[in-house]
DNA sequence: GCCGCTTCATGAATCGTTTCAATCGCCATG
DNA sequence: CATGGCGATTGAAACGATTCATGAAGCGGC
């Protein structure tokens, strides 16, 4: 069926192993054969077998990453950052998603032993990274992205997430708002859980200042206009002054149910900030205050950790890369009131 | 180092090929073996060697989807529909990102041949389908996604652009306007050429109306921003009275530079129609206008096209599916004057 | 002419899984 | 008791690229 290195070798009559030579280090093998071999190869449209390559090899040309939504502008951002920067070492990168489900990240982390991956990174689900055993057990390379891994047994790139929490809200405190709401879940997510976590630190600096926590149960457009709209349909003395979402799509989810849908007036009525800072937010029906992450520098950070990671060995001390956010004020936090 | 099923074996006391069978065939092995040789399994933590599989079977267990843009959120909806509908036959997505640049469209193709991929799902990047040359001649089922292949080569899940510009620019002429201006580029990307196509068609329908065509060089919010600006820059009297934008981000560009960085109205200084209907045209500054295509319907469809065609053989006859596209009428092209 | 050295080329062994023809027990039947 | 049939199991061959010990050829120096 397929053209094997044994039909080039025939037809350029030399043998498998200097085909292979060929290929692979050209430089050891004398100009016209090399020439000869690479003329066959054209002729039968040989291409190389890349499951034999691993198979013999023991591993394969590729890196996988997990992220918790590809529809999420932030996580495609960090894939970029990381394709770029696997690309110099000619590795690729597989994409998986996990939609926030346990049992679909646990397929991709069984798929990707199965490909024998050089390594993983992986934004994961809960607080328990019993999902990521076998993988270190293994001794396969792997680097938390987007969350710290507090008992330090991974190498991890991520944004200071309480700082992040605490920047957000301390601005919305800043601007004289008092009933601030903090809007995102699952509350397992350790992102969402550390920025609600620097939101009542801000909070709990401000006398008079109260949070409400709204479980958004997800943490994409469709979940972010439920809860605007069940803030709609509160009186308008029982709604928040200000509202602080676990990140930009829930914030433009209730950006929309409260201004498009509704008549709430944003900043106003209800000054909202959202995190991560992805294009969007800045065309937004109001540009959208948000808390910025280096989102291409994740991801790129993360790869070169990992190739560290991988070159290191099996006891190499494991690095925790710690970014700072920082806070972009736009008109949806303005202080025309 | 890695766990094999020759070790799996001895300690269950069986043969390689009762393992393998436990693997595959798991009803053709008696029950009681079954269990010795999956509690073998658990035991060692055995995970199959994916690459051998696949050379052994001569394919993988995944298709390529290779899309002119990540970042743009019709791709990665495009790119979901492929994933769940593939996961169906428990394939695995590749995802490819060729970002307009045919060097890394010939990359990601000569990738998905070494990995043997079941087949291709691509949207390609010039008229030229003749990258595609080495998949069709290879027998490698392939299915253009968002684009139709006139010389009927290939099989093709697509939405008719030259309808969807036509809708576009016939809503702009409805709305009364007339000096319009399409907004796209590079040309040589036929979904660009077909809207423009479908555009010039409506102008010509309606006496005095004029369509001024801007090449945007690319098709990125950034690239949208440009062309905002310079025609910023433009008298007030020079500027086009409409604009349609060949897809939704380079439209978002546009309104930002129009609107935020700029005073000039939207609707009412110039009206302005993208395309695609992302998520984030409806919570735009002014909610944008636009054309919608299914994308996830596209990706699933196109999974669907492409298993028939590996099943069907390389006689297969190949299929066009076109969708119809639809106007998505939303402030920025509001009747306010 | 021989030695020692370098440069090239060889081809069998190897990676781990699947497949399939062959074999083994065992039971029911004649 | 011999035979046939059946389900369960076996084990060697095959997939295709890479590696590496081995060998051949060429060349300069003495």
């Amino acid at each position: 069926m397929s053209v094997s290195v044994r039909d080039v070798a025939s037809l350029a009559g030399v043998s498998v192993g200097t085909v292979s030579n060929v290929l692979n280090r050209p430089e050891k093998v004398a100009p016209a054969t090399v020439e000869r071999v690479q003329r066959a190869v054209a002729e039968l449209g040989f291409v190389r077998n890349e499951a034999a390559r691993q198979l013999r090899a023991g591993q394969s040309h590729s890196i996988g990453l997990i992220v918790l939504d590809v529809r999420n502008p932030f996580f495609t951002d960090v894939a970029r950052g990381a394709e770029d920067k696997a690309a110099e070492g000619s590795l690729s990168v597989l994409l998986g998603n996990s939609d926030e489900k346990p049992e679909r990240e646990a397929a991709h982390i069984a798929l990707f032993q199965e490909q024998r991956v050089h390594g993983v990174l992986i934004s994961p689900l809960g607080d328990d990274l019993g999902r990521l055993a076998a993988l270190r057990e293994r001794g396969i390379p792997t680097v938390l992205v987007d969350r710290q891994d507090p008992a330090g047994e991974f190498s991890s790139v991520s944004v200071d997430d309480v700082a992040g929490g605490y920047l957000a809200v301390r601005h919305l405190l800043d601007l004289g708002r008092r009933r601030i709401a903090f809007v995102g879940g699952p509350h397992g997510i350790r992102q969402v859980a550390d920025r609600l976590l620097g939101a009542q630190k801000a909070v709990e600096e401000v006398y008079g200042a109260s949070l409400e926590v709204i479980d958004g149960e997800g943490l994409t457009v469709l979940h972010g206009r439920a809860v605007g709209e069940a803030l709609r349909e509160r009186a308008a003395y029982a709604r928040p002054e200000a509202v602080f979402a676990a990140n930009d799509l829930l914030a433009l989810g209730v950006l929309q149910a409260l201004t498009m849908l509704g008549d709430i007036r944003v900043p106003q009525d209800i000054a909202l900030i959202g995190y991560d800072d992805i294009d969007f937010a800045a065309t937004a029906v109001v540009p959208l205050s948000s808390i910025r992450q280096p989102s291409v520098l994740i991801g790129s950070t993360a790869v070169e950790l990992l190739l560290r990671e991988a070159a290191g060995g099996p006891d190499f001390e494991h690095e925790q890369i710690v970014f700072q956010p920082e806070l972009v004020v736009r008109a949806s936090t303005g202080t025309a009131d």
